[in-house]
DNA sequence: GCACATGCTTGAGGTTGTCAAGTATCGAGT
DNA sequence: ACTCGATACTTGACAACCTCAAGCATGTGC
């Protein structure tokens, strides 16, 4: 019944060739947090897909400046990522057109839409809550 | 805030691997109604991309005997695409899965998931409504 | 030190997506 | 009837994403 809500999943690839990116591209972008470096494992890890994968989606976003690849100081097989400050700008923006309610959400009332985040929030796994 | 909720979208390629399909195969298979043929141009139109690209879906859909291309009688431009026995009875699993309630959902009590239904269905504009 | 696991990269192969060009058909205006 | 423009589909070239298998470097446990 509800999973024709996710007839919103079009806006997602909307949002990011809007920024030129890809939808793989817009999620590593939203993973990296100024200043916290990541393991590329972790960014495969959260993408759900082969680690094979990250290592091309990591070379484009890196030949456009948006992030960088480090050495890992505890573990030299690994290799962190971090994002720079034209990603850091990129990333704000993304998460501002990705955070901006979707029409249909816009077409509820200001009640519904408190009950609909409380509701929602308690159907996440304590571990992601915000 | 809840485009968190977003991570759901892991399921469907899950689901379509789990039936040998992809993606964007199980969505041309959810669009065909048994017994209903659909003109290639409203595919492409309810996938929201080029229309060369249905062409390619349809080729393997077909070449795995899960739907059959047709000539339109009214305008022989148009080709319409028909879901074939074996198709519907792999449409009718799929959307088996598809409804099937994920396990955030489950998670919530019995009265929020009613509100939630309620809330969702109002969010849908009128034409979408089942 | 050795065997094994882990993290990343590379290469091949398949699917999806875009765009541009081509063919066939339709519809309207002349 | 004829032409012109629009529409429906296909094809080809190219890029991105995805998986798997194989390879290399590094850590870890025996």
């Amino acid at each position: 019944m509800l999973e024709l809500l996710l007839a919103e999943r079009r806006r997602v690839p909307a949002i990011a060739s809007a920024l030129r990116l890809s939808a793989a591209q817009c999620h590593v972008l939203r993973l990296l947090e100024p200043g916290k470096p990541l393991a590329m494992r972790r960014v495969a890890e959260a993408l759900a897909c082969d680690a094979s994968n990250i290592t091309g989606i990591v070379d484009r976003l890196e030949a456009r400046g948006l992030l960088e690849r480090r050495a890992a100081a505890h573990d030299r097989r690994v290799r962190v990522v971090v994002i720079t400050r034209r990603g850091a700008t990129m990333r704000a923006r993304l998460l501002a057109r990705l955070t901006a309610p979707p029409p249909a959400i816009a077409r509820l009332s200001r009640g519904e839409q408190r009950t609909l985040c409380t509701i929602l929030r308690r159907a996440l796994p304590p571990s992601q809550r915000e």
